[in-house]
DNA sequence: ATACATGCAAAACATTTGCATAAGA
DNA sequence: TCTTATGCAAATGTTTTGCATGTAT
């Protein structure tokens, strides 16, 4: 777990006069040591280990809040829930198993200039962009036969 | 209105022992109609338009068989409710203005191999993807003056 | 005639909100 | 101390579902 990254979010979090409370840094250490981009509700459960009177709204408050400050990513899942990356927060592709909800990041080689293009075609201030493949990976491809 | 286009999702409705009633024509008119990519809120009031005891109900029971037979795209909005595409129902990129919530389709001269770039490094079947800018359009630019 | 679709109301979810209480600073 | 966060319950908004009735074929 990135304990520098930890730091530097309580830091910020500080300068905006948010209090830092046990459920806050609880949730934090959740998004900063998953790989697996959780959703609300394996953060509410990873977090009640610890700390069992944890309510799903301060779990939502907290999430609200990071993503406003922009340290963690919404994945918009449409269907079940969104899933979140604590540790990528700035956009980038992922790869989204339709069976077993796995999320990947894959690395790129395209996808450059395409912001720029858009703007420049279209004349919008892009804030941001999503960009997501959804497919059945190799596991469940197995399982399938 | 693209007449040939409705005929084909008509028959491709009949070969599916589905029955053509007048409500999910009515549907079909608007997805195939309409150039302003509507949400389900949109559909439901041009259909109660001439058939005023249209429930929404089956608006969302239409437009999720729409859906699984692949003549129309959701576009997972996140935010208030989703919204959907009925002229091009293939994965495309989309440019949506978070003020005016606006949804245009852009050209891109990117965006090639992508989808094979992503199956060769993934392992994945991939299926569909989901490539949506969001950012200010001019207009509201503009307004923000 | 007989499936299948409709329309209504209720249910199911995810998420937000109001407010009294608890607890960081 | 004083303000902000928590936790609960209720509210909200979207989408789904069960079922009796209506209707396309």
């Amino acid at each position: 777990m990135p304990q520098d990254r930890l730091d530097k979010i309580i830091t910020r979090l500080r300068e905006r006069q948010c209090r830092i409370t046990p459920q806050r840094v609880a949730i934090l250490k959740v998004f900063l040591s998953s790989q697996e981009h959780p959703g609300i509700e394996q953060v509410y459960e990873q977090v009640r280990v610890n700390f069992p009177t944890t309510s799903l709204a301060t779990v939502y408050k907290t999430v609200h809040l990071l993503k406003d400050i922009g340290e963690i990513l919404e994945i918009g899942c449409a269907d079940g829930g969104n899933r979140y990356d604590g540790n990528k927060p700035y956009p980038h592709p992922h790869v989204i198993c339709v069976r077993c909800k796995k999320i990947i990041d894959p690395d790129l080689a395209t996808l450059k200039d395409m912001t720029t293009e858009v703007a420049e075609e279209t004349g919008f201030r892009i804030l941001t962009h999503r960009l997501d493949f959804f497919g059945i990976c190799l596991e469940c491809i197995e399982k399938e036969r």
